[in-house]
DNA sequence: CCTACCGATCGGTAGG
DNA sequence: CCTACCGATCGGTAGG
């Protein structure tokens, strides 16, 4: 334990958070109130403000420490020497399941960083262009007609709409779950992907077609 | 135009209603201030106050305008004679479109809509679920097998998924459109609906297929 | 002197 | 329709 600080400081810092995360996931952050986190840990109001500066602080920290355990489990996971179809399959599959455990933070990722400054919030969105390029780079292995018809970038934040989306409507008590549901995506996408590029690139270039 | 109120009343209501709705959009019913929205309106905030009750009826006119628009353009191409995957695509290409022109009520529907009192949240949350149930009839129209493995309905979410999450990454200026989108969307669903509808199948009643 | 807090209240600003 | 305000509550911090 580092010196003149409670073996538990770490702990603790971690638990207010994950109780903000809930509070900013269900109210929003700017109309979550600092009572409110304070009376969700059972700690008093200054003592919160022994672990965090500011209300703002604790955004911050949601959201770049949630991006970043999306950013190194991708990261991971691109670095399996796979099938391609394997690793996109994983890549989703495991995915969707940090989204399950981190529902509150992915929610305060997707709708409150708006609320950081420009600086915090570009720094979260680095951290988001460098997932979004893995899922891309692990599409196209996939299908590498993809990269001509420039159709990657799209296709992959459809994929993405899939996956963001589905915590907005899943049921907690629901038959169905988010284990379910990784293959379907999985299959819907890998699936629609030959029919997307083959309509696209007859569209596109006919006459370099017929030329050929 | 109605007696002793101004000819203009309602289109001074209307436009109102359109610039609160981008500031919702933008910064989130709870934290924007009725001065704001005056402000935007070039109008003082006592005069707001003429044309609306209070902030809370603003939310509940975005919001449910929004959905009855959305449902009423659903109800309309159902009632179309067209084939299924001729209408499947209508169906999301007007939808799109839809999205397109209200795009700031669209994000106030889908992140403010948890700021409705239990009853308004309740009426918006009715058309919704209507809204969803044509989808899925439109898909199960497609692929009528989809209705006995019962993926008729997180399958119509999926696609949900991928047409609201589209407003989240287009940049309006950019060389990608809502226009290219659509028909890309109808290509991915129909596409990876076969594979999806035959995986499923095969993984879920493998015994009665050996009994039949 | 340090940390780990508590009860009480600060200056500003929200919706109305 | 404006200036001028209210009751309530915000995020943040004082002394002990």
């Amino acid at each position: 334990m580092a010196r003149g600080r409670a073996a538990d400081y770490d702990l603790t810092r971690e638990a207010i958070l994950a109780r903000a995360a809930e509070l900013f996931a269900q109210q929003g952050y700017p109309s979550t109130s600092m009572n409110q986190v304070a009376q969700a840990c059972a700690l008093s109001k200054p003592a919160l403000y022994h672990y965090f500066r500011d209300k703002y602080a604790m955004l911050v920290n949601i959201a770049e420490g949630h991006v970043l355990q999306l950013h190194a489990l991708v990261d991971a996971t691109m670095a399996l020497e796979l099938e391609p179809k394997a690793k996109l399959s994983l890549l989703i599959t495991r995915f969707v399941e940090a989204y399950a455990d981190a529902q509150a933070a992915h929610r305060v990722l997707t709708e409150d960083t708006r609320f950081l400054q420009a600086d915090d919030r570009e720094r979260v969105l680095a951290h988001e262009r460098r997932v979004v390029a893995s899922f891309a780079q692990a599409l196209v292995a996939c299908h590498p007609e993809l990269d001509e018809t420039q159709l990657a970038k799209p296709l992959t934040m459809l994929l993405f709409g899939m996956i963001n989306w589905m915590f907005t409507w899943l049921k907690p008590g629901g038959a169905l779950n988010h284990e379910a549901l990784a293959p379907i995506v999985v299959d819907l996408v890998l699936g629609g992907l030959p029919a997307v590029v083959r309509k696209h690139t007859s569209m596109t270039s006919p006459s370099s077609l017929q030329k050929a």
